[in-house]
DNA sequence: CTCCAGGTCCAGA
DNA sequence: TCTGGACATGGA
């Protein structure tokens, strides 16, 4: 077995809580080294000051695919210089200092938040592990790692059953998953037509599928389609935003969305995980339990 | 046992 | 537009 290794360089970056913020879900750190999947490629990286360090068992690497994943070009500074000056924007910018979005694929990135919907970060990984493991391809790993497999097609989901896909514990969303796939892979939605869709477009074409709503598609539109502007709202910036910037009033989802997308503008997305990230972290207050 | 999770859908105000 | 409840599943 070869193993290929490259270099890349991004400053700032903060590679454990990139890849540990609920934006993807394939990736487990062991000590200081992070292994996960991108596309058909194994990948093992690991963080050295400025450099990220990439290997993988592909015998023919798309070594700028994986760049664009890790999105090592983008000036992240300028990003974060763009958020309103707030304090707890400001916390969490010194906090997560080298916290990007990653780059990840359409199909996956659907897929995967199709199967989020009320459901722990845990959860999803576990469903989207079996799913990998069940229905995707397995991947040339090296002696001592786990079996890793790439992400089930489109066109291979939608000849698979409901009730195998609900086999693997995903319950009511094994239909939603399924008509995806359908509709992907008969071309009745082409999801590489996004890229070069409006934002607002893009939006509503994503929430014509079941089961995609205005977070989902908002997720996906951020994560794989790099839309700045998209803003999910889930339960736990719901809380923080009402608690951060409402004073504990409870804003109506209209109010939220209106809110962000002014104040936050113009990378809002990119707010947005931070502050994310920032309010999973907190050691009690907003969190419920 | 009860409550909740990176929500969405549907029905009824 | 807004609200309340249902929806599968698993962990706390």
């Amino acid at each position: 077995m070869v193993i290929q290794s490259q270099k890349l360089s991004a400053s700032p970056y903060d590679l454990a809580s990139t890849l540990t913020c609920g934006q993807a879900f394939r990736w487990t750190r062991w000590d200081h080294t992070s292994v996960g999947v991108i596309d058909d490629h194994w990948i093992q990286v690991s963080q050295q000051g400025p450099s990220l360090h990439v290997s993988t068992t592909h015998s023919s690497p798309n070594w700028k695919r994986i760049e664009d994943y890790f999105q090592v070009r983008l000036d992240l500074d300028n990003v974060t210089r763009s958020f309103p000056m707030d304090s707890h924007l400001r916390e969490a910018k010194r906090a997560y200092r080298g916290l990007r979005l990653l780059k990840q694929s359409p199909w996956e990135c659907l897929a995967s938040f199709i199967l989020s919907s009320n459901k722990q970060i845990p959860h999803i990984q576990q469903i989207i592990t079996r799913l990998t493991q069940r229905f995707g391809t397995p991947l040339e790993v090296p002696p001592g790692h786990e079996p890793l497999a790439s992400f089930p097609t489109a066109a291979h989901l939608a000849s698979v059953s409901e009730a195998d896909l609900r086999k693997l514990g995903m319950g009511y969303r094994a239909p939603f998953l399924s008509e995806a796939a359908r509709r992907v892979s008969d071309g009745r939605l082409v999801l590489q037509s996004l890229f070069e869709m409006p934002y607002p477009e893009a939006f509503a074409s994503l929430q014509t599928l079941p089961g995609v709503g205005p977070k989902i598609a908002n997720c996906v539109l951020l994560f794989a389609f790099q839309k700045q502007e998209a803003f999910p709202i889930d339960v736990w910036i719901k809380r923080a935003l009402s608690t951060l910037y409402f004073s504990d009033a409870s804003p109506s989802p209209k109010q939220l969305e209106a809110f962000a997308r002014s104040y936050f503008n113009p990378y809002a997305g990119y707010a947005q995980q931070y502050l994310f990230h920032y309010v999973r972290n907190q050691p009690r207050s907003p969190q419920p339990h």
